[in-house]
DNA sequence: AAGTGGTCTAGACCACTTG
DNA sequence: AAGTGGTCTAGACCACTTT
């Protein structure tokens, strides 16, 4: 199979969605409709409209019809999704995040990483940080932990751009989930050095470990933010 | 229908698995061996499989089995979901979480309230401040727009225990799902006066829009957190 | 009564992993 | 080769909404 028919269906609609091929007063046509357009079963469709549903695309009335959801009235061009697992190359626009490294080593892991990272301590860990810049200005320190067993042959050039990237396209690993903490903090020494940040200034920080579609961990990072360039945003869906 | 049947198998799997019935080395048995079990067709295990999978219970290797996922070292006791859909009292423990009404009034939506709630400028809104405590000290201060509409006969006594559960279980509407922005902010005088906030204390704040499954907004609220006090947290999952 | 989405089944084939 | 989860179908019945 070359690839999931609902994917192909979720895609097509996804584009004419965002299209606005359809109104937002009417139903869209149903699943027994697109069925037929697609050549599949109208179980294919449904599974394509869950996945759309989940993403907040569409909602579904069982007994009415499926409409497109609304305008999101307080979503605004700084937001940066929480639950996603692109990088910020990707999300941000390659050409205009660049990436100074302000540490890169190898070493053992402390008991508390061997914890995070499900890993014995003679494995051994790189210890990444970077400082992100946006359009030339500082945006976020990012301080990173990865086994090294999952992610052979880590340098510098793929730590300029993305390591994401590196992952998924080079190493053909998949992220399955994620566990993320969001708090505010007082600023440190570095906030003020690096990102500017004012003695009084609260920063935002991120606390996240990820794991692979295999169970195993492969990160855990904290990145801090400045609190007046950057909010963190989820759409979350009450849906099992 | 009484009950879909994948909700009875996942609430049985998810059961078993909080016991830790099952092993976290070993695969759990195949799906078609819980088909048999439960008396249902493989599709409604899978069902039930995948729901679990979202929730972060579980993982799944096409050609290897299904596992229980491991625990996540990051987490504490004081990690609140931002993905949820329960209030604060489900949380926290009903005895636990007292609200003061800082304020209760009814007003015409102001041109911006309109457009979060999706709302023509005669149709009133609730507009409520409240200061949730929990073991007797101040957690956060909640600021929350509801259409009057939507939610007739709000008062003090349910203001005072829990709005969520009113719209639930007294009004049986249902929450389809919700966009929200997290940030950190500065502290502001009512920060400082109710949640003996220092002026220099970073604050944690959730801005959010939630919708109903009828695609109708219902909420549209803001609450500040203590720095020190808590944190937002999300189990994401990398799927369609 | 008619139309919508939700659920469920039995059976089939696929891709992937391990022996 | 055998076993796993992933996908897909055709057909059926259900609950809910509107006419």
């Amino acid at each position: 199979m070359a690839r999931a028919k609902y994917l192909e269906v979720a895609e097509k609609l996804k584009k004419r969605i965002t299209d606005n091929v359809y109104s937002k007063e009417e139903p869209l046509p149903d699943q027994e409709a697109f069925a037929q357009e697609f050549n599949v079963s109208r179980l294919t469709v449904k599974k394509a409209f869950d996945g759309l549903e989940r993403q907040g695309l569409i909602y579904k009335q069982s007994g009415l019809g499926t409409f497109v959801a609304g305008d999101i009235p307080i979503k605004s061009p700084t937001d940066t999704p929480a639950n996603a697992f692109t990088g910020l190359q990707n999300q941000l626009g390659k050409d205009k995040v660049k990436s100074d490294i302000l540490h890169f080593s190898v070493e053992f892991p402390d008991p508390q990483m061997q914890n995070n990272l499900s890993l014995k301590r003679n494995e051994p860990i790189y210890n990444i940080v970077r400082l992100r810049n946006y359009d030339e200005k500082p945006l976020i320190i990012e301080h990173t932990f990865m086994p090294v067993k999952l992610v052979p042959d880590l340098d510098e050039k793929i730590l300029h751009s993305s390591i994401y990237n590196y992952i998924h396209q080079k190493l053909h690993l998949k992220f399955g989930h994620a566990y993320r903490k969001i708090r505010a903090a007082k600023p440190d020494k570095y906030d003020i050095k690096y990102l500017d940040a004012k003695s009084d200034d609260p920063m935002l920080e991120l606390e996240q470990i990820i794991w692979l579609t295999n169970g195993q961990p492969i990160e855990y990072s904290v990145s801090r933010n400045r609190y007046d360039t950057r909010d963190y945003v989820l759409l979350d869906n009450n849906r099992f």
